[in-house]
DNA sequence: TTAGCATATAATTGAATGCTTATATATTAA
DNA sequence: TTAATATATAAGCATTCAATTATATGCTAA
């Protein structure tokens, strides 16, 4: 059983606004980390240490194709994590909301 | 319906190991301010603090009777907020590992 | 009213956090 | 090999945050 320390760790990742925004995509499908730095307005380093973030509590996962690497949700084991982005919006509602264009050559 | 940034600020608060413990507490029943303040290892103005925050958010509710104030938890409206408190260890659990005594004049 | 206890607020401080820019590494293609 | 693109890491900085001590407020009881 996990502690309440290391659920607090985790629980401080969905605390970032960005952080949480990138889980909430993650539900539909994966992401390269071209697109979220198109569609985040912030640098490249930033996207690149918060996915870090998210791997080391192992809430997401890498998988390099070629010169992309994709990041994919791995929550499966971790019903609560699941149940909060579950109350979270679409991921196309935040993406409609962001109103960012994405067209990286990562597809 | 909530916001991603307003559900970052709940999640925020749940990502801190003293109130996550908290909220666990709160689980069973309310608690006064002293039971924690001789629970938690840290002072009355930090503990406090601590509850303010979480009343900030409306995760908890205040109840002034005599000259203490009992903290209560309020989640029944917050969906996402009751399955991680859910998926924590029972109050007991939690209170048999800090292994305190509380002997406050509150009761 | 005064003293004593419980709690809240204010001010301060050190550590953690989230960003930036600069640089390193990895892959692809010429 | 070299250049170009994608990503990661390092270093530095500003802000946030969680604690502390000191003080204020609120309630009870003498």
């Amino acid at each position: 059983m996990e502690t309440l320390h290391e659920a607090a760790e985790k629980l401080k990742l969905l605390g970032d606004r960005t952080r949480l925004t990138m889980l909430t995509l993650l539900k539909d499908r994966e992401w390269c980390v071209c697109e979220f730095v198109e569609i985040f307005d912030m640098s490249q380093p930033a996207v690149s240490q918060h996915l870090r973030k998210l791997k080391s509590q192992g809430l997401v996962r890498e998988a390099r194709r070629g010169q992309w690497v994709y990041y994919s949700l791995h929550v499966e084991d971790k019903p609560y994590i699941q149940a909060v982005l579950d109350a979270m919006p679409t991921g196309s509602q935040v993406l409609s909301a962001m109103d960012k264009e994405i067209r990286c050559a990562c597809d």
